[in-house]
RNA sequence: GGUCUGAUGGCCGAGUGGCUAGGCAGAGGUCUGCAAAACCUCGUACAGCGGUUCGAAUCCGCUUCAGACCUCCA
């Protein structure tokens, strides 16, 4: 019997159990990146969150529609009228198209994603692609009479909202509270309230990135691209909406307020939220210009970075901490976790070249129950991977013979191993694959020397003994001796 | 200022009332011709002060410190 999986809801702060609006399927909306930027690596956190439960929750037998959109439009940089687009903005500083700055990050994050395994989402819509659905969207919140147009551009009515919903629900704020906290705003704005969102903006004569509208030529407010897509590719309900924790306020609070508006009811069930990737105690991020690109965590070129860091060194880093817990940055960090994937993986392949016992000396089964427990509570990957060491440790042992395990509970730890190591934290052994084509010429090589040198051993030659392996280390092969011969790695 | 979250051993990071988290680093040991790897053993960690309890890192209160959001941020 499986443990019911319990998600933290950030709606009533608390675990609670999932339960599926359809059977067996899952829909999920997580907010993507705005291309105006290379990827970092604040970015990873939510992509490998959830892709994790992506990967998660489809191993667990449900078909899965994951959403993940990209912001290319109308994501301002103040939330008033002399707000700036930041693809915009970016194309003039940079004198391209928007379009042509949001493609080529957009190519970005995608190579980067990959190389850190996180799979493609099931839909990955552009706000730009779907101007008409959000004009629908608004018009339909201006019909149930919670906006106003106001020279063109149109405004949520949050007061008016306010009056009959609770506008801060998700971020547990009142109205009050906002109202004092609003900083105000200079210029005259269109606004009736500095709290009240734009919806649909109308563009000033130069603003490049413009739509049609039955109020202005304008484009969208940031928010509504999510509302609006969501609801096109998952319906009205839908099961999960995630995030980072940075988009609590005001992004989604006024998605919440723009779903709840046109449709009478918040569309997601659960809402998670990740945590942030922080450096010196801080949160990693553009507003700190704090931030280390991904290119950079991968060539070690950044004055923070003592080297370089894999890919799956990243992601193992990542998942050894909860997702709603902050993950501090340090060399040191990253360097542990990089041997800690290595130990990991070194364990697997211990295990798959084990031998079959006529006993087992230990619960085979017990390593999945314990991923499958720890998982299923609020998607706890750090426990996950605690079980996995202490199974590594066994692994090692087979070799000796101070565990042993029957072939059943071989194939059944290989087939967890897989399940888990591969499938849902998504890790790869990354020696093995880039040793790959290279490891397939060396390998008669090597081990003819080291043949050799088991013949020098076996006549007490240690001189000679000594100098293969000493010459093999020089050009980057590990040797290890084992009892009944050798081992060898590309380092 | 408002709202919220957190403070765990040298470092990272789980744990939410009693039972070993785990990784990295460190110490000792086993194995080995030596080394590496592996395995075994070890560290009186829970910010401070008070309270509740048979029992608190875990619950409650206060204090100190840090962070997030309130403006764009994953």
């Amino acid at each position: 019997m499986k443990p019911t999986l319990t998600l933290y809801n950030t709606l009533t702060r608390r675990k609670e159990e999932f339960q599926t609006i359809h059977p067996n399927r899952v829909g999920m909306y997580v907010c993507g990146p705005t291309v105006y930027g290379d990827p970092h690596l604040g970015h990873t956190r939510p992509a490998i969150t959830f892709d994790l439960l992506f990967r998660y929750l489809q191993a667990e037998g449900y078909k899965v529609r994951y959403v993940r959109n990209i912001t290319d439009v109308g994501h301002l940089e103040h939330d008033a009228d002399e707000g700036e687009d930041k693809i915009a903005k970016k194309a003039r500083l940079e004198q391209l198209e928007p379009m042509e700055v949001a493609h080529y990050y957009t190519e970005r994050y995608h190579k980067y994603m990959d190389m850190m395994g996180v799979l493609s989402p099931s839909i990955e819509p552009h706000a730009s692609g779907h101007i008409m659905e959000q004009i629908d969207f608004v018009q339909r919140i201006l019909d149930a009479g919670f906006a106003y147009e106001s020279n063109g551009s149109v405004y949520f009515d949050v007061e008016k909202y306010n009056a009959v919903h609770h506008y801060g629900c998700l971020s547990g704020r009142n109205l009050d509270d906002i109202v004092t906290d609003t900083r105000t705003l200079d210029g005259q704005s269109d606004k009736q309230h500095s709290y009240d969102f734009a919806l649909w903006k109308k563009a000033s004569p130069e603003h490049i990135m413009r739509w049609r509208s039955p109020w202005s030529d304008g484009f969208p407010g940031w928010h509504m691209e999510c509302s609006a897509m969501s609801t096109k590719y998952l319906g009205e309900q839908f099961d999960i909406h995630g995030g980072g924790m940075d988009l609590m306020f005001p992004h989604h609070e006024c998605e919440i307020a723009q779903s709840t508006a046109a449709l009478g009811h918040d569309s997601a069930r659960y809402w998670v939220h990740n945590n942030m990737i922080t450096i010196n105690g801080k949160k990693m991020g553009k507003s700190y210009n704090n931030f280390i690109t991904l290119e950079q965590m991968f060539n070690g070129e950044h004055e923070a970075l003592e080297q370089a860091y894999s890919p799956m060194t990243v992601r193992f880093f990542i998942l050894q901490a909860h997702y709603r817990s902050t993950l501090d940055f340090s060399n040191d960090a990253l360097k542990a976790a990089e041997k800690g994937l290595d130990r990991l993986m070194k364990g697997i392949e211990a295990l798959s070249k084990s031998k079959p016992a006529a006993t087992s000396s230990f619960n085979a089964a017990e390593l999945a129950e314990r991923c499958e427990a720890a998982m299923a509570d609020d998607l706890n990957s750090p426990m996950v991977i605690s079980a996995l060491f202490d199974y590594v440790k066994i692994f090692n042992s087979l070799a000796d013979g101070s565990h042993t395990a029957t072939a059943e509970d071989l194939e059944t730890l290989k087939a967890t191993v897989n399940r888990w190591v591969f499938d849902i934290l998504g890790l790869k052994d990354e020696k093995a694959a880039t040793a790959g084509g290279g490891k397939d010429l060396v390998t008669p090589l090597v081990e003819m020397l080291l043949n050799m040198r088991l013949e020098a051993k076996a006549a007490k030659n240690w001189a000679l003994s000594d100098q293969i392996r000493d010459q093999l280390t020089a050009i980057g092969i590990r040797v290890k001796d084992r009892k009944d011969g050798f081992d060898w790695e590309i380092e």
